[in-house]
DNA sequence: ACTTCGATGTCCT
DNA sequence: GGACATCGAAGTG
């Protein structure tokens, strides 16, 4: 088993694993590439701010759904959101893709991202980094682990070392 | 350098 | 009416 197969594994067994799985793989689209460098866990019941702790809605079905796809949503009426969803069919669970370093393809999130400063701020942040790939809505459930996806995740360079908190 | 604030979709009470 | 998984601009030291 690779390592991005072991992430699909540890995602479907249990979020927190699956998000220190997710850490390290490259995320791509077209020619962009860019390894993954801070995520962040939401899972129900436990935790008030998931989406889902409140029960299926139009917006947030696709976490009730299989492990490994893309949740993406709108919000702040401003900015999209990228998510790896985790657990079973009927067990909501997601990982937000907070940041990530640009590795291929700087031209276009540049181009994407034309109001950043810098290459540093080109994806630091969950909006940016959605802004910088063209992540929409209608990206909205698609498998993220299959080679043949529009917006999918590949193995990267072994992770040195992760910090683990809780969330702000 | 830091603080405040506007933009405003979706869901909540 | 208000909270929220945000960002960037504007104002202040």
């Amino acid at each position: 088993m690779n390592r991005l197969e072991e992430a699909l594994a540890a995602l479907d067994n249990d979020v927190l694993a699956g998000a220190k799985a997710l850490l390290g793989l490259n995320l791509v689209k077209g020619e962009m590439r860019a390894r993954i460098v801070e995520v962040e866990a939401y899972r129900t019941p436990d935790d008030p701010a998931c989406h889902a702790h409140r029960g299926v809605t139009p917006r947030n079905e696709v976490m009730f759904g299989p492990a490994g796809r893309a949740y993406v949503y709108f919000n702040y009426g401003v900015h999209w959101m990228l998510n790896v969803t985790a657990h079973s069919q009927g067990d909501a669970a997601a990982v937000l893709i907070r940041a990530a370093q640009p590795v291929n393809g700087l031209d276009e999130m540049r181009g994407a991202r034309s109001r950043a400063k810098s290459d540093r701020d080109l994806l630091s942040g969950p909006g940016k980094l959605a802004a910088a790939y063209g992540i929409t809505g209608v990206l909205n459930g698609i498998n993220l682990f299959s080679v043949s996806s529009f917006l999918r995740l590949e193995e990267g360079p072994p992770v040195e070392s992760v910090l683990v908190g809780p969330r702000i």
